[in-house]
DNA sequence: ACCTGAACACCGTTCAAGT
DNA sequence: ACCTGAACACCGTTCAAGT
């Protein structure tokens, strides 16, 4: 049907609810309406302040003072709310223009920007790791990435395989980092409100490989005082360097 | 006290369920007592049936006969019985004298069977990623791989990050190549009893890799031929040896 | 249009009670 | 000693009903 055949032109005749809108009499403070952005949004403080296991539909619904059925006019289901999640991390998130010259610190400057918005929200990692950015919104961020790995060069196998290699790393090393935390979380203190005591973990994990029988353990033993570290900064550039010395390895030699 | 002054010397006296065990009246065929092991073996059934996700210690007692209470009499809580599971999935694996001549050989089949060993079971990459193999039982596979890495003359901050770096990797492998399988199966049947349809998936996927814009995807549209191939023995392959070939770079010049 | 209340079919964990 | 039954405090999701 053709816009004419439709009576009103613009917008449907106005349902009586909506009708009584504009008088706006609210006395009491009336909250803004629901929308998927205040939902994923009330997830993250949730998650932030409970934890991926603790974050259901009814804490989300109790954060924003409605029913837990309200939810599900906005959200298809609570995967499809995590999925949200996933998608809102990348928000804003740039790339750069490929430089052929530069595309190791690109990938460094990439996979740092990506761990500190991991670490932004807390079981971030688990929830990356758990979704692969091949939705709409996401793909453009593969292409970017895929972009660095190709314009420096790298074999098409080799680039291709060279993106999933990146993130899983990131997301793995994440996660495990947010291991340690909650262990020493949990340790520290036992409620919620307990600072992780990072140093003492790292001290404890060091004296517990050093502490172990000599012939049985010999390179545990070696590594005790790098395997843990309070830095884990350092690790992971450590990581990302070796990644990047085994994809410089199929570059073609470049003369100057 | 002296094992004198207890007056019954090896053991205790038996209690009156004890006394009438010998009797063996067991018209009903009376099911093998409950232990860890069981339980874990259950947990594996369940896991393969129905997934991480409907993985509950109710199911669990379901297949057991048992009512669900009689778990925690074995098991300190379902965090405690994936745990059981994941060192489980370490029994009789085997890990070689190091040899520095063959490190890259031996480190590619550890990390091959590794992979086997968690597509054995439904969404034990899931499970394996939630854990980190620093208990006692698991220190010893540990000890072995950083035998392998500090044994062909890798500096031990290197050394150190290889383990965790190659675990990630099989780990993230596996949960990515589970995800794939979970969508075909739910894609192509619904059921349970659907069997992957792997290649018509691939396929699929290429198409959508090869249908975006020209202009906005060059480097995916370019890649789509590689990015998802029906053979994932391969892409796995390739993202080792990228690994292998950033490890080997730290290794001091070695001379025929 | 937008939200609530109640219900359904599940969870993990505890604990008194049974044999 | 070993297990059961019932209870508690939760889940995700649906759907008729309210305004």
């Amino acid at each position: 049907m053709s816009d004419a055949a439709a009576g009103t032109p613009e917008s449907p005749p106005p349902s009586p609810w909506e009708r009584e809108r504009p008088v706006r009499a609210r006395v009491t403070p009336a909250r803004e309406p629901l929308s998927r952005e205040r939902i994923v949004e009330a997830a993250f403080v949730v998650l932030d302040r409970a934890g991926l296991d603790k974050l259901s539909m009814r804490q989300v619904a109790a954060e924003l003072e409605v029913a837990v059925s309200a939810l599900y006019a906005y959200v298809r289901s609570k995967d499809d709310l995590l999925e949200l999640m996933y998608t809102r991390l990348f928000a804003g998130f740039t790339l750069p223009e490929p430089d052929p010259d530069r595309w190791q610190e690109q990938v460094r400057d990439y996979a740092r920007s990506w761990r500190w918005r991991l670490l932004s929200h807390r079981d971030m990692a688990r929830i990356s790791m758990a979704h692969v950015p091949f939705t709409a919104e996401l793909l453009p961020y593969v292409e970017a990435l895929l972009a660095i790995f190709r314009t420096a060069g790298l074999p098409d196998r080799i680039a291709a395989e060279a993106g999933d290699l990146i993130s899983t790393y990131i997301d793995g090393f994440v996660l495990e980092e947010g291991m340690w935390q909650d262990r020493a979380a949990e340790q520290s203190g036992g409620g919620s409100l307990a600072r992780p005591d990072w140093r003492e973990m790292a001290d404890e994990m060091q004296n517990y490989f050093a502490s172990l029988p000599e012939g049985d353990f010999p390179h545990l033993r070696a590594l005790s005082g790098v395997m843990v570290t309070d830095s884990s900064d350092e690790r992971f550039d450590i990581g990302l360097e070796i990644i990047l010395r085994g994809l410089a390895s199929y570059l073609p030699d470049r003369e100057a």
